[in-house]
This record gives structure tokens, sequence and C-alpha cells, in this order.
DNA sequence: CTGAAAGCGCTTACAG
DNA sequence: CTGAAAGCGCTTACAG
């Protein structure tokens, strides 16, 4: 019932090079002939087949987008500059989720090794120098976003200097004892974002106090969620001497802290960081990371290096910026 | 470089028949040899090409996502309620994104015919009748989620009821002239919940009045973003005589709605639809709709199907739900 | 401009 | 438990 290349070309009465050819444009098809197997393929709903095409051509024009968590603000908005590239340049996108339950650089390696896309977009995955090494031996087109790593082309934020300017911005308006909204410290951003924090206290002769950076108890998605912000905000608030001031590791985190300083009453000035589409409408202070962007850019580099192998490696790393807004007046 | 299944074989010492069986578990495999083509297999990072098995088995445990945009809260809950059931079951997703500037149903189709995956998964794609039933001769598995059409699987949320229970829900609390912040018009979903809008209206025995129904003037996503209800809501704050609660077509246009009555400092009770996460954070009163059980329960759904295509065709129509906060205080 | 033929890397009856 | 061989549906030099 599904036709094949063979039925087309037999219906059209010419060969299955021939139909092959009209589907892949290259040029040498007399105009005729053309239209003839576009009719007949039209008429029988015909149209190469994905696996076929990979399997003969080596390539599939597809590029695949491996994340940690698929529903997160963050790779939403990375997710959808992604897209707009890969529209325009007329590739698919395939999405493979690594489960936090399993070995990341396990699942990592069987992605590569199955050779699904013809080039992969690693999303905030962020593995040690000796893992990476190991996957370049697979010779395979890789960009990292949101992470740093010599050997494969990177787009990334500077999370140390976001979490700087942020803690600077609060220190500059007067407050002094600033606490750290902070998530699961195992992750990469956070121990980035927790340095920056620190290098701004002590640019101010400020001593780093380490019960001032609290984390809330749930650790789903690393705690990187309304109900993590929440927990902590909460915690926050009862400290002693009070906190003057907060810096929140994510918008997301900020909307959970908003709440519980609403619920108790208590409120201080606070700083998210993303700059996620919410937070301009909810008035939020935050550090603007480029997402969508970076997910474009990435995107582009990756089909550069597709089409010309042989490019440089590029290091490509955004400066993020502070967005003063109601959340810190 | 990269090893195939003949260099496996070779090094193993056996055929590639047998190495096939290994990876395919297909149990007439001894032990011995089982732990040896593993080993060989290991050292050389081997393992089967995802377009080759496609090819020859005429399947690949891959389940396609077409949703028309990715970034959105609304699919990003449903998609997440489909990873978690994938993952369960070891499928791997695929995410096809239409796009709003081109042909719908024409995008829809070619998808299809590629035959990319096992089964297809149509997230709030509306097409029309006569659409869907073209689409059914390419006998392909297909499950809809938030549409509903007799000749394929599907799981949705009856709209009518959703916008007629938060309607009631403001006629109940005493207030007369209500606003419905909606957003594109011809969209399905905004079709069905004025309807609900409106019956509810009649059942008090108020008139349906044009001018109350109002969405803002930026259609990107079909106004279903912050700014189409901070746009909306502004509009509305000026109606004459005033509006005295609101319903709003989607959380996040309540968001956006929340800002404009804080820029103007009018304020007016509102309801959302959806009940995103963020919703509770936000005090916001909202029509839950089960988007990850939705997502959940398609791809079980869809599952079913492919392991037995003759089964019969199944209609799921979850009953939204009323969840009330302090945005109706 | 077009066709015959080899090949892409697997799976899967069919035998044994 | 294992192998030889056909076949999956395409693409792409190679000829003409």
């Amino acid at each position: 019932m599904a036709s094949t290349i063979y039925d087309i070309a037999e219906k059209a009465g010419v060969s299955i090079a021939t139909v092959s050819r009209v589907f892949n444009n290259s040029s040498s098809v007399s105009e005729k002939t053309k239209t003839k197997v576009l009719a007949v393929a039209e008429e029988a709903g015909y149209h190469p087949q994905v696996y076929a095409q990979g399997l003969a051509s080596k390539k599939n024009n597809t590029v695949m987008a491996v994340v940690p968590v698929i529903s997160n603000y963050f790779f939403m908005e990375v997710l959808s500059g992604i897209q707009d590239k890969l529209t325009e340049m007329r590739y698919e996108l395939n999405i493979f989720n690594v489960t936090a339950s399993g070995n990341i650089f396990e699942q990592v390696e069987h992605v590569i090794k199955r050779r699904w896309a013809d080039g992969y977009l690693f999303i905030s995955i962020h593995l040690d120098k000796k893992q990476w090494i190991q996957l370049q031996k697979y010779n395979v087109p890789i960009t990292l976003v949101d992470e740093y790593f010599e050997g494969f082309d990177s787009v990334s934020v500077d999370n140390i200097q976001g979490a700087y300017k942020a803690t600077i911005g609060l220190l500059k308006a007067g407050y002094a004892r600033i606490a750290m909204l902070s998530a699961e410290e195992s992750s990469k951003p956070i121990r980035d974002r927790v340095a920056g924090y620190k290098m701004a206290l002590n640019e101010f002769g400020l001593p780093f106090c380490e019960e001032l950076v609290v984390r809330g108890d749930t650790l789903y998605r690393d705690g990187f969620t309304e109900r993590g912000g929440y927990e902590a905000m909460i915690k926050i608030l009862t400290l002693e001497p009070p906190v003057d001031a907060c810096f929140c590791a994510s918008d997301i985190q900020a909307v959970g802290a908003l709440k519980a300083m609403q619920d108790t009453g208590k409120f201080i000035p606070i700083i998210g960081y993303d700059d996620i589409e919410l937070a301009e409408y909810m008035g939020l202070s935050t550090i603007r990371q480029p997402m969508r962007d970076m997910g474009f850019f990435a995107t582009q580099n990756l089909i550069e290096r597709l089409k010309n192998p042989s490019k440089a490696i590029s290091q490509t790393i955004y400066t993020p910026e502070l967005i003063l807004r109601s959340s810190t007046n």
C-alpha cells in the first residue's frame, strides 16, 4: 500500500535512479520527466523514506539536541532559537532527553554511537574533561551549549561573571548581608554562580558565610524549580540576623521565592538569573542570558561544521547582563 | 573508523547474524558467544546504526510528537508526560515543529509520508474532518492530543466545559459584567472557550456582548503569550462601564494581565486556564487541564496501538477542574 | 539527460 | 545455537 521508489519508477516509466534524482533536485533531469515523476508521486502519496535515504546517503539532514530535562524554561528558550535556525536551514530536529536517573555519559555515548543525526547539540550537559576527550574519538560533529570544553565548538555564558554582577548590584545598592538562593551544589552552573557571588563579596571586603547559601529540599531538576525556590526562601527569611537582600540562582526559583515572601509577609530585594520571558512581567530584576541567541548561534555553528568539517573550533562566550526591575526597588 | 556489524562479526569470529541477535536480545545465543560479541563491540565502540536497523526491520522504536510551537507552556507540560512514558517503554522521541507560516496539513502529511517514526502524537494540531480522513489513508498509528476526530485515538479536555466552569465561578461569586481575555479567534480552543463563556452567561440570563471578548494585537503564537494578555487587559480596563471580572484564555496571558493591572493600578478578579506550574506560585485561580497526564496517557495509548494495530479506537476526554486561588479574592 | 548495478548496514526467515 | 543469503528502499559513481 505504501509505495516505494520502484512503484513510482514503474508507473512513470523511468528508472529508480531518475526518481531519486527528481527528489534530490540533482539538476540533470529534463523538465518533462521531472513533471511526470512528480505527478505520479503525488498521486501515490509517495515520498522517500528517511531511513532508506539515511542509510544510502549516510546523511539525514537532522540535528539532535541532547538535553537533561525537556520541560525547563531555560531549554525551552534555547530550543526555540535552535528551531528557528533549523527551520531556516531545512534541517529536522531530534530531541534526546538524558534521564537524571541514569549515567549521563553512557547515555550520551549511546546516542552518538547510533548515528541518529548528522550533528549534535549538547545543551547543559556537563561532563569532565576525560569524558569529553573520549567523546571526541567518535569524530562526530558536536556543539556544546552552556558548557565549555576546548575540543568542541561551544557557546556559553560566563556564569561567574553573571553571579558577580548580580551580587555587586546588590552591594552597590547598599545591602551588606546578602544571601544566595542556591540549588544542588554539585551542578556546574551553581558552582560557578557561587564562585561569582563569593568574588563580589570579597571585592567589598565582606566575608563569605556558608550559611547564607541555601537551597530547598526538593531536588527535582537539581532544585531549579518554583518549589525549590520557595523552600529556600522560607529558610532564608528565618536567618538571624536578618538578610538584607538575595541573589537567586534562577528566575523560576525567584518566582517561588516571591511567593514565600508574600506568604510570610517579609520582603527583601531579590535578583534572579536567566531573564525568562516571564521575568519582565513579574517585575523581576535578573541577569540576562541570551538563551535564544545561544541556541540560534550554536545551531548555525554546527551546520557550518557539517558543511565544512575541517573548520577551526570556536568558543563563543556571551557576557551576561544585569537587568534592573521592581524586585530590587 | 566507525565500525560496522561486519567488523564486529569478524573480530568475534561469528557471523553478522549472530552479532545482530546479540543486540536484539533474541535469546537463542549462547552465553559464551554473547559475552564475546559484547566485549568486542564495547572495545570497538560499536552499536547498531538506527538507519540501517530502521530500514531492515521496518520499525525504529521511535515516536514523533508533532507540535505547532515547541516553546509553549502547554506543550512543555504535555511533552514531559510523553517523555516519562517513552522513557519507561524505552522508546525514543522525535519532535517535529510545524511552522505557522506554512500549510499545516501539507507539513503534517509530509512528515507521515517520510515514515520517520513508528507512531505519531499530534499535539494541538487542528485540521478539518476532510483532512483527517485523508490522513487516515496513510494507515499510520496516530494519537491526537488536544483535538478530537473519531477516526483516531484521541485525548482531550472539554474546552467548552472548562470555560463554562470558569465563567460560572465568576458569576456565582456575584460578578455580572465579565470580560473574556481572548486570542486569535480562528484557533479552535478559543472558539470552544468562547462558546463555554457564552453558555454560562446564557444560563444566568445575561446577554453575550461581542465587545467584552477582547484580544491583544500581538498574534505571535496565536496571542497565547504574556504580551498578548497584557495588551488585551489594557483594553479591557478601559471598557465602559467597567468590567467586574475577567476570564483569561490561558495562564500565560493571565500573567500579562496581572502586570497590566499593576501598571494601571486597576484590579479586577481574574481566572486563567491551564494551571501551569507557575499559577500556584502566582496565586492565580485557573482551570486545570491535566497536561502531563494527557501526554502520558496518549503515549501509552499510542504504544498499545503499535503493539496491537487492530485495537479499537478510543476517545478520552478529561474534565477540566476549577482551582480557586487569590486572584479571585 | 538517463539507466544498470553496486552498496549502505542491518534483520530475519530458512536450514541445519 | 548459528550461518548463508535475501531483502529493506534508497543513492551514487560509472557509462552511455
